[in-house]
RNA sequence: GGUCCUGUAGUUCAAUGGAUAGAACAAGUGUUUCCUAAACACUAGAUCCGGGUUCGAUUCCCGGCGGGACUACCA
């Protein structure tokens, strides 16, 4: 049983004796103490100053009294107004912080996978253009999910669905056809991802010729934009490969197969990985079958021109499109086949989709239209939301070449890391391998905790500048932390200093010592709420503020050369835990820690 | 028009309904015989507006105003 619960009911106990009033358990509130008030924990007595008919002054008095004749965990107590604030006795912190020390997996859950199966789908990229900037977050944020459920006791499959079909790829192709000239990643030194973005924008720029020509012929934009050439020969292209045109389907695969090359590598350096991939070229025409039997049992009807729709003005919201009057597939249609195939595949208990915000409606219908199709899972699904990511000067735009790419990115970020390490000659003692390990996890760390760190649902600003930035509350900041404590460490065993379980209770610990163990007891329950929540963000804020309470307390405190070899052990032990922690914790969040740097 | 999200210092972000709304960046000044100064300390500045519920509201509810997304026979 934790603090917090023995307190509670403790409390209860105290109001029932002294004023004979049975509290609701959600009545007692206990919160840490405010830094700048003394006390470890605090319990709020407002709630009960009615029944007590006391002020809230007196009646914390008396609780506090109550509590310290009938608890030997608490020490002392104040109260100011109607916040009783408990000190907790320093053997306590020593027994907990034994504890936490000698469980190097604190903070995760000791049985993998007993609370079911969940899916989390993330990434889910075109495949006519590489990643961007939109991306990262999207595969950041999905990644660090999944290791938090894994936490928190579920089993876990990543999954990527990959938009493989469709007009987009077709564009790329055929740009590549008539303008491309054989040209190959080998040929040209791009990545492949690269090459077939490369032709997308071909495609757009000469299609956009094409129409500018149309319209000073005299003809509407829009009728423009729909007779080009082009955009009728790609058109062509998507039915030939519907088709299964043996010529069509070969480039198709040859492109395809140039972008999973260039995914890959992109996936590896970002450090994210998947269990299982769909494709939607395997999965769209499920979804036609789904839709068709949606039509039979009367949940969707079909129009005079036979394109289906599904009425959900019932439910507040408006008519959706699920199959054309041609027979061919929507978005949605894929996206209901796909759902069926996986839980064909997977015994899946939860699913969760990690996409942008712009389908929140998507999914809201998605949800609706499951369950219509009697899917009882349609109800329980989670679309996690997240928002976009904007430049300082504005929103991305591909057609502005204002996207940020995915690959210089990383590569940019893990420069500046080394540019800056080697200034301050940080490296310099280090093999040019670990050299490269480490620019690598403090490059690609800055970059993960700073969009991890912001609240999913809220757009964020990226500012490539300051983002690149190694103080304040910035991942290289807990990384160099974790890293500083690590040598401490090895500096203490080059002198034969051992550590291990703290024997004596007796030794006096200051309050911003038992504050650090009290940060550190709160680890699991902040990771078993940032499950709850799906919020990485709030693993990220609390190490930071473990990290930040830490350095304030021994940026200049000698602990090797601590007289006291009781204290010295407690300070090693209690600094060897938060090291831990940090790991844990940003291991949650996909970023590696150096052990120097 | 409809649905959903969002509004906190100059900027980027925090705050289970609780105490004097926290950090960081940006500016200035200090602190290294020491384990790593990529650090630490000190100094100013904010809850969009109006109601309601409550002992108590940045938080919950209602109404405005501002920002964003969606509302495609695109994916």
């Amino acid at each position: 049983m934790n603090l917090e619960s023995t307190l509670t009911s403790l409390v209860a106990e105290a109001v029932k004796n002294l004023y004979n009033f049975e509290a609701e358990l959600s009545q007692i509130q206990i919160q840490k103490t405010k830094k700048e008030f003394s006390g470890d924990l605090t319990v709020v007595t407002f709630p009960f100053v009615k029944a007590a008919r006391k002020s809230p002054e007196q009646a914390g008095q008396q609780i506090g009294e109550y509590l310290i004749q009938n608890n030997r965990i608490i020490s002392d107590f104040n109260v100011i107004k109607g916040f009783l604030n408990l000190n907790i006795s320093k053997s306590y912190w020593l027994a907990r912080l034994n504890e936490i020390h000698a469980n190097p997996a604190y903070g995760t859950a000791s049985e993998a996978g007993n609370r079911g199966l969940m899916m989390i789908e993330y990434s889910s990229p075109n495949t006519n253009k590489p990643l961007h900037l939109g991306h990262i977050r999207n595969n950041l944020l999905g990644f660090s999910i999944a290791e938090i459920q894994k936490a928190n006791g579920w089993e876990v499959v990543k999954t990527n669905i990959v938009n493989d079909r469709g007009i987009h790829i077709c564009k790329s192709m055929l740009a590549w056809k008539l303008f491309g000239n054989g040209e190959t990643p080998q040929s040209s030194g791009l990545k492949g991802d690269h090459l077939v973005g490369k032709y997308y924008v071909v495609f757009d720029k000469a299609y956009k010729a094409e129409t500018k020509e149309l319209m000073e012929k005299g003809m509407s934009e829009e009728e423009a934009k729909k007779s080009a050439p082009l955009i009728m020969q790609a058109q062509q292209m998507l039915l030939a490969w519907e088709n299964n045109d043996p010529e069509v389907r070969q480039l198709w695969e040859t492109m395809n197969g140039w972008v999973y090359e260039g995914f890959d590598k992109t996936y590896k350096q970002l450090g994210v990985d998947f269990d299982k991939i769909y494709y939607e070229s395997e999965t769209y025409l499920e979804g036609k079958s789904e839709v068709e039997r949606g039509v039979e049992l009367g949940v969707f009807n079909r129009r005079p021109d036979t394109s289906v729709w599904a009425d959900l003005t019932a439910e507040g919201l408006d008519e959706k499109l699920l199959l054309r009057a041609d027979g061919t597939s929507v978005y949605m249609t894929q996206d209901i086949g796909t759902a069926k195939l996986r839980y064909n595949d997977y015994p899946i208990n939860k699913m969760v989709y990690v996409v942008g915000n712009e389908q929140n409606y998507h999914f809201q219908v998605l949800s609706i239209l499951l369950d219509k199709l009697g899917f009882e899972w349609g109800k329980s699904l989670v679309h996690f939301s997240y928002g976009m990511v904007e430049l300082p000067e504005g929103k991305m735009k591909s057609r502005e070449g204002t996207v940020v790419d995915a690959d210089d990115l990383m590569e940019e970020m893990i420069e500046t890391a080394r540019e800056t390490s080697q200034e301050l000659g940080k490296l310099d003692n280090c093999t040019p391998e670990e050299v490269e390990a480490i620019v690598r996890m403090v490059g690609l760390g800055s970059l993960k905790y700073f969009i991890l760190k912001v609240d999913p649902r809220k757009n964020m600003t990226f500012n490539p500048k300051e983002s690149i930035d190694f103080n304040g509350n910035t991942g290289p900041f807990i990384q160099y932390t974790h890293a500083r404590i690590k040598s401490v460490l090895r500096k203490a065993a080059e002198m034969g200093i051992g550590f291990g379980k703290l024997e004596n209770p007796a030794i006096d610990i200051s309050e911003k010592e038992s504050y650090l163990v009290q940060l550190a007891t709160g680890f699991p329950s902040i990771v078993r709420e940032a499950g709850d929540e799906f919020s990485p963000a709030l693993i990220a804020n609390y190490i930071y503020d473990l990290v930040k309470e830490y350095n304030q307390f021994y940026h200049d405190f000698s602990i090797l050369k601590e007289e006291n070899p009781d204290v010295r052990q407690f300070r090693l032990v209690l600094s060897e835990t938060i090291a831990t922690i940090i790991k844990t914790g940003m291991g949650l969040l996909g970023i590696d820690v150096p052990e120097r740097m």
